[in-house]
DNA sequence: ACCTGAACACCGTTCAAGT
DNA sequence: ACCTGAACACCGTTCAAGT
């Protein structure tokens, strides 16, 4: 909340402040164009405070970036409990879940994949990032065991999920599923197509 | 090949001099972070110049993105020509035509769907990248008559197999494959996946 | 018709100095 | 221990002026 009022010399918090002011400008547009010196400006402190909590821009954006995939991670786990049954509906809720993460956080979901992360920030995020993963991999373990799924090895069937969603994602978020060239619900008639794949 | 000589006050093709050099750029980096100033200067001209040409920088971007399409449909016509038999061959080939051309491409291919092109050039993009689209449709159609394929509404099979490409290519490309996550050869893995999704 | 040079309004980053 | 102000080396873009 306290965004632009008159601060005394310390501000107190600027670490958080410096990552919520980012997260709000995330939110403001469709890509994640934010500066440094901008943010600095909303939270009311000169554009070389923000130094003082992170080393670089580079930094900042890794932070937010881990935040997004911790986001995403909950938004999976809330959608469709892992029971032993009903395991397709799960699927079905989660991949859905999925896009709509990124539908409803585009900017987020861009940094989240974008390559400003590249050197030293992916250690630590694919750690998290692969965190879901691994409940993906277990997800299909159990679906297999179940006899709901094809047995193929289980690696690549999660890649194949993963890189469908992602590409799904990404394609609309590009506005690259139009619906005169795609059909009107294209996600949805990709995600069956994909089911088939999996499904015995 | 003339890059960085002695140049007389008028170039003779600045225009497409500033293409090639972005182009040269882009084959340099994983990422695809070229600027203006640098184009120019590795072109001997001033920074000012490439502004008779381009009326900004976003319209250089979007023409570089076009001819990416233009390349990225001939390395895929390029892979296997398609005859109705052995239409099974030619999505193999093609679906590995596509990852390939973006490992060898990864700047070029992360502008093409980057959100640089936003609003200015999509229409025209979208075009010419709909053209390929168009292609997988028609294959699709006649595997389906060749009962090599489910009978399944084709757009929607043909967003799930542009989408599964998209995010193999770009997961791939972002470092999040990773063989001991994802398995030794977890592209192939997922490709039979989604092979399976489609055929009978 | 095409290009230059200086200028403007921005960045990210650093660093001595302030509180 | 935390923040500021000025400074540096860059951008993209514009525009009068040069050839």
């Amino acid at each position: 909340m306290p965004k632009t009022e008159k601060r005394p010399y310390h501000h107190g918090d600027l670490r958080q402040t410096v990552i919520d002011t980012a997260m709000d400008m995330l939110a403001e547009n469709d890509d994640w164009q934010f500066t440094l010196r901008e943010i600095a400006r909303r939270a009311g402190v000169s554009h070389a405070a923000p130094y003082k909590h992170f080393p670089d821009k580079a930094a900042l954006l890794a932070e937010i970036a881990l935040i997004g995939f911790d986001r995403l991670r909950e938004a999976l786990l809330g959608a469709g409990s892992a029971s032993t049954e009903n395991l397709s509906s799960v699927f079905d809720a989660r991949g859905h879940a999925y896009i709509e993460f990124g539908r409803q956080n585009p900017a987020l979901y861009r940094l989240m994949f974008g390559p400003e992360l590249g050197k030293t920030a992916n250690v630590h995020l694919n750690e998290r990032a692969l965190g879901a993963f691994d409940t993906l991999i277990d997800l299909l373990e159990r679906a297999q065991s179940a006899g709901l799924v094809r047995k193929r090895p289980v690696r690549g069937q999660a890649t194949a999920v993963w890189a469908q969603l992602h590409g799904l994602t990404m394609l609309m978020l590009d506005g690259m599923l139009r619906p005169e060239k795609v059909g009107a619900n294209a996600i949805d008639a990709a995600l069956a197509t994909m089911r088939e794949g999996l499904t015995l």
